[in-house]
DNA sequence: ATATGCATGTCGTAA
DNA sequence: TTACGACGTGCATAT
């Protein structure tokens, strides 16, 4: 990885277009290709590059940076006026982020626990592609009703009640009125509340699992 | 700003809960409380806090780099196993990002150029709050029907539409059939498409404008 | 490659 | 503070 403190300019032009006058900025420069640029405020790099793109320095009257991407095209070019600090810093690193607290977690804990639902649900599908959508849980409950659940694993909001909707609908023009969807969050917003109370949409209320060292992708033995 | 390089094992507890191993990255800590934690691969840092929380360094077996955030309350904890570099740029910087070719720029393009819809729109009304969300555009049309636009600066998904739908359907609980919802985008994906159309919705191709230097917030002389 | 949806999303804005 | 939606979203996953 290499890191330049500097004073640039910096312009970028692809699927938008920015300019940014003279100032001191950190640059991050991956071996992955990945290019940041920040600014001594806020988590997001003002300007970037996604990993992939091709990075080269060329010599004009002020040396530049110029970071390009294919597909789609994008050009990032870094005007270096001063340059204060380079460095390079060969990295090795072999480990991967474990992380718990996701969607993915509330799903895996109410195939364990469908009563956590209610008693009687069976759920028989996840991540169930269906016409206008996929489905994070469809199953059913105990008088053969079908019910599609929709997980957050934070507050859920307006979308997420739009999202349930259309999955509802969508299963309902194909089997009938028998289908019932359920919101499965935390919590949820006044806006969400009143769009699924007038829908009759349902809510049940589960916080995501913060389980015992959940790794990437798939999940170790539980305590 | 204050960057490392080091050999670290990193814990994080929060929202959600993390752990990451012993590797080397590159830990980036703003004046204004972010806190990154970079790998060499990705645009996105492994671990991170956002402004607003609070760094201290602590002298355990090993010394600890702590960054706290309240509300939520979340806690990273960067164990120092060896440090390659430690650095500090006292960056000035003034400058703020111009970036074009944003939704709110279709928004202008369209006030400015009501046509572009279709003959006889008038758009009315930006940003507009209805009964289930903000409304992007609300006009009429030469018929007298109320028209919503939902803008996408991008190819627009199933998601861009279930939003029009809901502001179509809550805005016809209101006022009667009488309303039109149209979909402004560059293009749409097929099961957007697929969706518009069984809903009897429509769809408008405009890509986002990119104008001259377009300024944060307000938009300055054009050519 | 396209489509779909999650994210410790982050960020800005308005009520 | 809460709610809502954009973002050059990035990213993984399935087709």
């Amino acid at each position: 990885m290499i890191t330049v403190f500097a004073r640039c300019r910096v312009h970028y032009d692809g699927r938008a277009k920015s300019e940014l006058g003279p100032g001191d900025r950190v640059i991050v420069i991956k071996p992955d290709g990945s290019f940041l640029i920040h600014q001594s405020k806020k988590r997001e790099p003002v300007n970037w590059q996604p990993p992939g793109s091709r990075v080269r320095l060329e010599l004009r009257e002020n040396p530049v940076l110029v970071s390009i991407r294919r597909k789609p095209r994008e050009t990032l070019e870094v005007e270096l006026e001063e340059v204060y600090m380079v460095s390079l810093f060969r990295a090795e690193d072999y480990e991967e982020l474990a992380l718990t607290g996701s969607e993915a977690e509330m799903a895996e804990l109410i195939f364990e626990r469908p009563e956590l639902i209610e008693p009687g649900f069976k759920p028989l599908f996840r991540e169930k592609q269906i016409k206008h959508g996929i489905v994070d849980i469809l199953g059913r409950d105990s008088s053969g009703n079908l019910v599609v659940l929709e997980l957050k694993r934070r507050r859920a909001e307006l979308h997420a009640v739009s999202q349930l909707k259309r999955y509802v609908e969508a299963l309902r023009e194909e089997h009938g009125n028998g289908v019932r969807g359920i919101l499965v969050a935390p919590s949820l917003t006044s806006g969400a509340k009143r769009l699924l109370e007038e829908e009759g949409l349902e809510f049940r209320k589960l916080e995501p699992p913060k389980r015992d060292r959940k790794s990437r992708g798939r999940q170790t033995t539980l305590v």
